[in-house]
DNA sequence: CACCAGGTAATTC
DNA sequence: GAATTACATGGT
């Protein structure tokens, strides 16, 4: 672990607010000089812009570089996907106008299994403060520039935390989906290393469903917003479901608007680029 | 004091 | 199988 800084000279689509607040990730934090501090990978890191300018400095185990291009996913042409999807129609311009600096992480993906296990059913901030209170009790401390950090706690942390132990910390009913998936993945009824390995994304979904806790949306936004890297996946929640009624199909009752319908004009529409323009529509809808 | 929050799993029809 | 309901917790 050492300190190390790293600076990017030129960065489209890259926007910090946009990036940290789009509700792919759970641990950047804004600060007052308005850079973001975050945990990921067992790393510490503050990403400041200025101009065009992104400074990255903290503390990692690995080449900052490599793990900063990895993360961000920067060797990704976005400027190109925006073009493309730009051109699907005036309201998907408009989205990606409004985000035009979103880039999707490559987050770590059991940690990123575990925060949407814990988003069921949840608000944002009270993810957050979970997560908090998962990684300070048993994940490893860092210290930075004065202050503690604490990295998200490997399965193995975690494998004597009982579920009184989490509902403690205030999961909530969640406490037993996270007891069980845990010891699922230690137990390897589900091999993270092998999801990796399996090409086919419907298989790795199926293979995710099994896991305690996840459901169809849970599932496609790990696989899109982990390390899995399924750009293809749309998940539908409340927001993304309002959006494309209120888009596409023009329904009464947004609730009860059927999930293949908007499953099939999502591919219809975005294609293999469909989870991208998700967080386009998300964005905008949420924040507008 | 109801109602909601990036749903899921169990139950019921 | 599709539709309904319980599930903790903290904030309006």
């Amino acid at each position: 672990m050492k300190e190390q800084k790293y600076v990017l000279n030129s960065c489209d689509s890259f926007e910090l607010s946009h990036i940290f607040d789009c509700g792919q990730c759970f641990r950047w934090n804004k600060q007052e000089d308005g850079s973001y501090t975050g945990i990921f990978k067992g790393n510490v890191l503050n990403v400041q812009k200025d101009g065009n300018k992104v400074e990255f400095k903290g503390i990692c185990d690995g080449n900052l570089q490599e793990v900063v291009t990895e993360y961000f996913d920067l060797n990704r042409d976005y400027e190109i996907i925006k073009k493309t999807l730009s051109k699907v129609d005036t309201n998907v311009s408009t989205s990606i106008k409004y985000g035009s600096g979103i880039r999707i992480l490559n987050q770590d993906l059991w940690e990123t299994i575990i925060s949407f296990i814990i988003s069921a059913n949840n608000n944002i901030p009270r993810i957050k403060g979970i997560i908090e209170r998962l990684s300070l009790n048993y994940g490893d401390a860092i210290e930075w520039n004065g202050s503690k950090y604490y990295t998200f706690p490997t399965p193995e942390q975690l494998i004597d935390v009982k579920v009184e132990d989490y509902r403690k910390l205030g999961l909530g009913f969640r406490d037993v989906r996270l007891y069980e998936t845990t010891h699922m993945i230690l137990d390897k009824k589900v091999d993270l290393q092998e999801l990796y390995k399996e090409p086919d994304t419907v298989k790795v979904r199926e293979k995710l469903l099994t896991l305690s806790g996840v459901g169809p949306k849970v599932a496609d936004c790990v696989l899109l917003f982990s390390d899995l890297k399924r750009l293809e996946v749309f998940p539908i929640d409340v927001w993304v479901r309002r959006v494309m009624n209120e888009l596409y199909i023009k329904n009464e009752d947004e609730t009860k608007v059927n999930k293949r319908q908007i499953e099939k004009i999502a591919q219809e529409k975005f294609g293999n680029l469909a989870g991208i323009a998700q967080q386009y529509l998300f964005y905008w809808k949420r924040e507008a």
